[in-house]
DNA sequence: GGGCCGATTGTT
DNA sequence: ACAATCGGCCCG
């Protein structure tokens, strides 16, 4: 079939041109861990017409099981259920009538959490929901593995520069746990959301 | 079915 | 400071 030439002509172009998944082995470790290293790691979309978006990650935010600001706090739901399954998948929820924000699915098959991605060094991907919109992710992109280059969303190999560090701050826009420094930015980006 | 609230954003 | 805007979830 002809489109399948086409799909295979991209999946070539996105491995060979350095959009490798990152190992899979990352997200073996616990949410707090993998938060800060997802900074500096690139995001890659592929959108429906062959073209493909990256940028680097330069904020995001952990939420874990016994977490009271995490949506999985209240045991499983339909909302939910991604987070309690297998690392590395996209958890992505719809939130105040109008964005849709994504995450990384953390913690083993059985364990919830995540890791909100807040925003990408690309213009117009500074801050969860517009990161979304501009990149035309929603909830159909629930459930996509994030670590395979077929998907229209994933993670490449990249990291930080050697002049750049991490910010640790509390996480933003939640009315719990407030407390809690889990909030990661590399620090002066210009890209990080206020 | 009803009602409240939200991991946001843009405007007043 | 507040409005926009509607799905998710708890309650009854």
């Amino acid at each position: 079939m002809a489109w399948r030439g086409v799909y295979t002509f991209y999946m070539a172009k996105a491995t060979s041109t350095g959009l490798k998944p990152i190992s899979r082995r990352l997200f073996r470790n616990s949410t707090l861990e993998i938060a800060p290293k997802l900074l500096g790691v690139n995001l890659c979309r592929r959108l429906d017409d062959g073209t493909i978006l990256t940028g680097r990650i330069v904020e995001v935010e952990a939420y874990t099981q016994d977490d009271p600001a995490c949506h999985a706090f209240r045991g499983i739901t339909p909302r939910s259920k991604i987070m309690y399954g297998p690392p590395g998948f996209a958890y992505v929820y719809f939130i105040y009538g109008m964005y849709h924000c994504l995450n990384a699915v953390t913690e083993p098959d059985g364990t919830a959490g995540a890791v909100l991605i807040r925003a990408l060094e690309y213009d117009g991907a500074n801050g969860p929901g517009r990161l979304c919109r501009q990149w035309q992710i929603d909830k159909s992109m629930n459930g996509l593995d994030l670590l395979d280059s077929e998907s229209p969303l994933w993670l490449s190999q990249g990291s930080l520069k050697s002049d750049e560090t991490i910010e640790i701050t509390p996480r933003i826009g939640i009315s719990v746990a407030t407390d809690r420094l889990w909030r990661f930015s590399i620090r002066g980006n210009k890209f990080v959301s206020k």
